[in-house]
Order: C-alpha cells, then sequence, then structure tokens
DNA sequence: GCTTGTACGCTAGTATACAAGTTTGTTGAC
DNA sequence: GTCAACAAACTTGTATACTAGCGTACAAGC
C-alpha cells in the first residue's frame, strides 16, 4: 500500500494545520463550496503559506478541497456517488477481514474485543457519541488487526472519512447509539463462536444500516450534495 | 472516494516532475535507499524547489519515498508486509468486482472486454511486454467499469503500484505472457457467461499466480526489500 | 591509538517576494 | 439605462532567501 499518510513525516505546524481543517471539514464548521484562501489561513494559524499549502495540497488529495488555480481553494461538495463508492470498498474489506477475524481470534484478543463493547455499553448509557464512536472505530480497527492486514485500516480510514462527513450533519440519538451497539454485540458473538459466515453476514448487515442512515442524512440535506460524477475537464 | 489524485489540479511542472520521479522509482532506475535532494532535484527540472516539494510530498504520501526532516529524502524500500497488503485489498476488490460484472455484462462490453484479449494476443505474438501489460491494465479497469464502481479502479492503480514495483524487478518472458493471457480467456470466459462464482474463482487464481511470481522476484533480489513492519518511532 | 569536542556542509522546513491569471467593481461612453 | 472597457484587488503558482537541525570530518586532548 503503503496506506495513505502511513509513512509520512510532517512537522509539527503542517501537522496542526492539516488536522484542524480537515476536522472543520468533517464536522461542517466549514461547509461545502465555502472558499479559503491561503494566505488568510496563514495569517489565522500563525504560519507562512508553505505549510498551508502543503496542508492544502493534501486535503485536495484527500478529496475534501478543490483547488482552482488563480481562483481560489473551496471546500470539496460531497460527491454522493464518491461516498456510495466508500461504503463499496469498505464492505467488501471489511466483510473479507471480519471473515479472517473469525478464523484466528484467540483468547486474549477476543478480551480485547470485549472491553470495546463494555466501552460502547457504558458510552450508550451516558448517551455520550462521541466516546461511542471512538470505541467503535477501535473495535473495527482491532478486528482487522486480528485478521492479520492491520495495515488496510488506515485504508478503510481513509475511505471511512467521506462517510463520516454526511454521518456528522445529523446528531445521534441514543435510540441509533443502541441499536448499532446490539449490532456490534452480534458481529462479536459470531467472531467469537468462529462463525465465518455469521461474522461476515452481521458486519454487511451493520455496515449497511450505517449506510441506509447516510442516505436518508443525504436525503434531507440535498443542498449539501452534488452527484453529479467528476468533471473529467477539469 | 475520491480516490487519491483523482480530484487535483496540478501544474503541469508538478505533474512532470512527480510522473518522472515515480516512473523512475518504479522502473527501478531510482533504487531503493538511494538519497535525493530536492536542491539537485530543483536544478536537474530545471524547476524551483516548491514544485519539487509538491513532488516528493506526493511520493512520500505514495510509500515511494520516504522523508527524514533535516536529514534528507530517501526512496523507500519496498516493504514486503506492504506487497501483501497491496495484494490482499487487490485481490478483494477485483473478486468481488468481477462477480458484479458477471451479473451486469451486456453485450456491448462484451465485445470490448474481447477486442481487449485482442489486443493481448497479438502483444503475446510480438512478444511485446509493454503493450500486454497496457491491455491488461485496460481489460481490468473495464472489468471493474462494468462492475459498476469506475472509481474503485483508481485505488486499485495505487495499491497495484507497490505490487509493480516488484513486478518491474524481473523481465517477463513469452512463456509468462502466454501463460498470463490464458488466465485472461478463462476470466473473460466465465464473465461472458454470467458465472460470478466461475469469474470470481478465475480471477483469484489469476491475482494469486501473479503475486506467486512476485514471491519468487522478491525472494531472490532480497537485497532490495525490508520486511520489518513500519517502525512507529519514525 | 582512541575518544571527544568542534566546525563545517548538508538537509528539509519555513518565510517572503514576485509572477500570472481570474474575478469583480467601477467608470465612462453610448 | 445598458454595456463595454478598464483597473484594482483578489487568487494560486513559482522562485528565492533564510532558519534550524543533523551528520560527518577533522582536529585536539587524553
Amino acid at each position: 500500500m503503503p496506506l495513505p499518510h502511513s509513512a509520512t513525516a510532517r512537522g509539527p505546524r503542517q501537522h496542526d494545520v492539516y488536522d484542524t481543517l480537515r476536522h472543520a471539514i468533517l464536522n461542517g464548521d466549514l461547509r461545502p463550496g465555502e472558499g479559503l484562501s491561503e494566505t488568510k489561513l496563514a495569517a489565522q494559524f500563525g504560519v507562512s503559506r508553505t505549510p498551508v499549502r502543503d496542508a492544502v495540497r493534501r486535503l485536495s488529495d484527500d478529496g475534501f478541497l478543490r483547488v482552482v488555480p488563480q481562483v481560489g481553494t473551496f471546500v470539496a461538495p460531497i460527491q454522493l456517488t464518491a461516498v456510495a463508492d466508500s461504503q463499496f470498498v469498505r464492505e467488501t474489506l471489511e466483510c473479507r477481514t471480519i471473515r479472517l477475524a473469525a478464523e484466528r481470534l484467540d483468547p486474549v484478543q477476543a478480551s480485547a474485543l470485549d472491553r470495546h463493547l463494555a466501552a460502547q455499553e457504558r458510552a450508550v448509557a451516558a448517551n455520550d457519541a462521541a466516546a461511542f464512536f471512538a470505541a467503535d472505530e477501535a473495535m473495527h480497527a482491532d478486528l482487522i488487526r486480528i485478521a492479520g492486514r492491520p495495515a488496510v485500516w488506515n485504508l478503510i480510514l481513509d475511505v471511512k472519512a467521506q462517510l463520516d462527513r454526511v454521518r456528522c450533519l445529523s446528531l445521534e440519538s441514543a435510540d441509533w447509539l443502541a441499536m448499532i451497539f446490539d449490532q456490534h454485540r452480534v458481529i462479536i458473538e459470531r467472531t467469537r463462536a468462529r462463525d465465518a459466515d455469521g461474522a461476515e453476514a452481521a458486519m454487511r448487515a451493520h455496515l449497511r444500516s450505517v449506510f441506509d442512515a447516510i442516505d436518508r442524512i443525504a436525503a434531507t440535506n440535498q443542498e449539501y450534495f452534488e452527484d453529479t460524477p467528476a468533471d473529467p475537464a477539469r
């Protein structure tokens, strides 16, 4: 692979600018179509244009920004086709790795999975969405690590960002968290039972239900989206 | 996704520097561990450091270069774990898309696939490895397009680069091309028959045999490789 | 001879100045 | 009033100067 960003050393400033902007875009603080200026960003962050340019370039590679030469830099619209493609890639990879995880699971790893579930349960009880999704990510990452393909998680993270961008448009209800948690329990239960077929089916159902929710969010926030495929002439 | 590099506008100079270096690394003209200097590269290409830096940063993201701050930029070693991960991702995605292609194939698309095969047959007859692999790539890309996930090909291209880097270490024999061609014929034949299971099996066998060859190349060129996983401290 | 301190040259990171191009607002003529 | 031409204020792209840190060579001291 080396999966994106996995092998890159960055200075602390570049890191800060990149992470801050990325977070702002994912959270929706910066809205699709909104214009950015490298000069203003540089002043805002208290650095020169060079590290800002590096961050902008990277975000452009990630698909979060669109740089138009001599015109400006804009927050990229959310392309529904790209979101669907991300879902496809994630589902394909995670449904394969969960099978491997089910076949390879050892007791130590199993208890680690239980700890993730416990953390999620606490987050559900506290209705703490941020904590829940942190434990959610950690569990998915661990499953892929158990499958023996830790680097694949980096790729998942990349494509997942497109999905998260839509997800962040809506607030999660307690009911929603509880439903996701139940799905996670089934996945872990089937994995612990070394039932590759069952684990894959549970994972697929889980990812699909998340995607369906994303689709519903998209339907009610169409102003943020652009469903035309990439313009080949740009 | 937006899959890597798909949405980026680059000036012609950046493009040239990036493509030239990437090609040189893939071809082995630049060997793993070899040091590069942004200043020297800038002089070499007749541009300033800024566009060179952009190209270097991108190549670093791709995993082809390793930038050590205040020390230097080096051609990244080929990590065998990364190659194996690339194989895993490619196999997982293409085995899924070939099923979809088999289910969706229409007559126009079928004849396009036949043209790819014909081009490959001519390349085999002429023992023209470059032409063969061009037609090879076009066929794989078309299959993914037929599956309805054209953007996934960009991702495949990214991970495939790691595999190609190893493949380029060895010259392809006529026998080898003929064997690959036969595998392609089976894949297309099963796809045309709308036999998703058969097409997937053929694709998996094909990709595995390519990977086995890559493994053999690696075994006889160990001086180029580094099989330690990424150093988490770097 | 070996170790250690130091100075020099290299690197990438950063800041800034300039060039090229687009958009936009204004101003003038019709 | 409308439209065209022009100019000013933006934008990113590029080039260059400077900073900070690392590595090495070399010399001084033990």
